[in-house]
DNA sequence: AGCTCAACCTGGCTGC
DNA sequence: TGCAGCCAGGTTGAGC
């Protein structure tokens, strides 16, 4: 589920509970997920106060200013978050607890394709994993001349598919399948067109597509943050509407043509032959 | 340098 | 009903 918006939905939900609560303990069910789950977490955290929740791309970033850290979590494919009250029993794949006085936590990850870890100090981009992470989509940084020049870089521009390039977290971080495929619908791009076969008149028109297709995102998920923090069901409350993310053969909603699945970089992509060129 | 692919896991769906 | 096969929202490292 998790990419930029359900990610920053999830902060948005569970800041206003956990931002200065004291920890009570730290739980790792298992050793490792993805990577290994630090050891020393309970032992680092317990009895300090948690100073605040960032974001960058889909890590989420728990800033421990009195331990001198961050714990850093990545939900992967299949991981989420949400709070639950002390003494509840953990059910399947649910490896890991931050637990408080009044709530806890509760890490869930069926796939274990989520991360766990601690980056010392002050600046969790320091970390291996986020030091190399490209553009935030939502900072103001992020503009057509910045996307034109990107696919103008190198020697001879960049000559891969939109789509991929838009889904590589060096370059771009937060745009997974899901949103890289509504985004590009947005534009009226294939997911196909080679990057630097675009000029800049329609990769202004897709930079703002990515924005404000992930912010409509969030606003949809945000309207059910408590639910999606609090539900037992988890994940499945986002209202978004795919205009064309699993709709492979059904009607295009602008133009009636069968909405196309192709196979790109091993991932699946979804787009309407007559709406994007 | 730039791009594709396999691998990491489990669960759910489809089709025989 | 059972089971094999395939697919899934991410990321990394290997290989071409």
């Amino acid at each position: 589920m998790p990419e930029l918006p359900e990610v920053e939905v999830s902060r948005l939900g569970l800041a206003p509970h956990l931002v200065g609560q004291k920890l009570s303990a730290c739980v790792a069910r298992r050793a490792d997920l993805r990577l290994p789950i630090p050891q020393d977490l309970h032992t680092r955290l317990v009895g300090h106060a948690l100073t605040a929740i960032a974001r960058r791309g889909k890590y989420l970033l728990f800033h421990w200013q009195t331990a001198g850290g961050w714990l850093i979590v990545h939900l992967g494919m299949s991981g989420s978050l949400r709070l639950v009250p002390p003494e509840t029993p953990a059910g399947a794949h649910e490896h890991f607890d931050l637990c408080f006085p009044d709530t806890v936590m509760r890490l869930k990850d069926p796939r274990r394709f989520g991360v766990v870890l601690w980056q010392e100090g002050d600046d969790p981009n320091a970390h291996p994993l986020l030091a190399h992470l490209g553009m935030e989509p939502l900072s103001p940084e992020f503009t057509a001349d910045w996307l034109t020049a990107l696919v103008r870089g190198g020697k001879s521009g960049r000559k891969t598919p939109i789509k991929p390039l838009l889904m590589d977290a060096r370059l771009l971080v937060g745009v997974g399948n899901i949103y890289a495929a509504e985004s590009l619908f947005r534009a009226g791009i294939s997911p196909l067109a080679p990057a630097d076969s675009l000029h800049a008149a329609r990769l202004a028109k897709l930079t703002t597509a990515i924005r404000e297709t992930l912010l409509e995102a969030i606003k949809a998920g945000g309207s059910s943050v408590r639910d999606y923090v609090h539900s037992d069901g988890g994940a499945g409350s986002f209202q978004l509407q795919c205009a064309v993310y699993d709709r492979a053969g059904l009607p295009c909603l602008q133009c009636g043509t069968p909405i196309r699945q192709v196979r790109q970089a091993g991932r699946s992509s979804f787009y309407c032959p007559r709406c994007q060129r």
